[in-house]
DNA sequence: CGCTCGATATTCT
DNA sequence: GAATATCGAGCGA
């Protein structure tokens, strides 16, 4: 299966973040030798601007960290927060803009399930993809996958066209800046969102 | 169920 | 020193 062309990213990132919900999120590992495939369905995603949303990490400028967010669009920007957890995006931007990027929230586990409870030292499949930080541990991302390209089919790390799903629209989680902006994306009939909607 | 708090890297003040 | 795109343990209702 091939994997969104970098041209689906590159355009505004509310728009990207809306059409990855029922998109499938792949992600390869090595185990033992041979090659395992890990996977969900996109069911939660929060766009991230530039200059026009102070929320954004790379709303200040270009760092060490968020410089994927500056990079090719269709890149994966892993970054690690409040100490003990990672995050996985992926950049996008308009061709008019510099920096962007859509954070993958929740997937619904579809592949490998039994190797993510492994990595999540747990056995409810609801707890497993339920949230920005549980799903990295799950897939077992860290900085180590930040600036893989996820339109390459080889990668460790793609996204594919997945299902059709419902996407509505509704406010960013954890943040205290531009919560003005509705960027945040569910599919309404999924019980893995990392909490409810308003 | 809801609330508080600790974990502590990166960036900003 | 303070805030942050988070999570889960511990506690009380």
């Amino acid at each position: 299966m091939d994997c969104i062309y970098p041209t689906f990213y590159q355009r505004p990132t509310d728009q990207v973040a809306e059409d990855l919900i029922g998109k499938l999120l792949v992600r390869r590992i090595k185990e033992n030798g041979h090659t395992r495939r890990l996977s969900g369905i996109i069911v939660e995603a929060e766009a991230y601007g530039h200059a026009d949303d102070a929320a954004s990490h790379a709303h200040r400028g270009q760092t060490k960290r968020n410089s994927v967010m500056f990079g090719q669009v269709g890149m994966a920007y892993v970054y690690f927060t409040y100490g003990n957890h990672f995050c996985l995006n992926v950049s996008a931007r308009s061709t008019s803009d510099v920096a962007g990027a859509v954070l993958i929230r929740s997937i619904e586990p579809v592949e490998g399930i039994d190797i993510m409870k492994k990595h999540r030292h747990a056995e409810d499949v609801h707890s497993l993809t339920s949230g920005p930080g549980k799903l990295t541990q799950a897939l077992e991302i860290d900085l180590g996958q930040n600036g893989v390209d996820m339109t390459d089919p080889a990668s460790e790390l793609c996204i594919e066209p997945g299902v059709k799903r419902q996407a509505i629209a509704t406010q960013r989680i954890g943040i205290t800046r531009a919560v003005d902006k509705k960027w945040r994306f569910v599919d309404p009939s999924s019980s893995f969102l990392s909490r409810k909607f308003r």
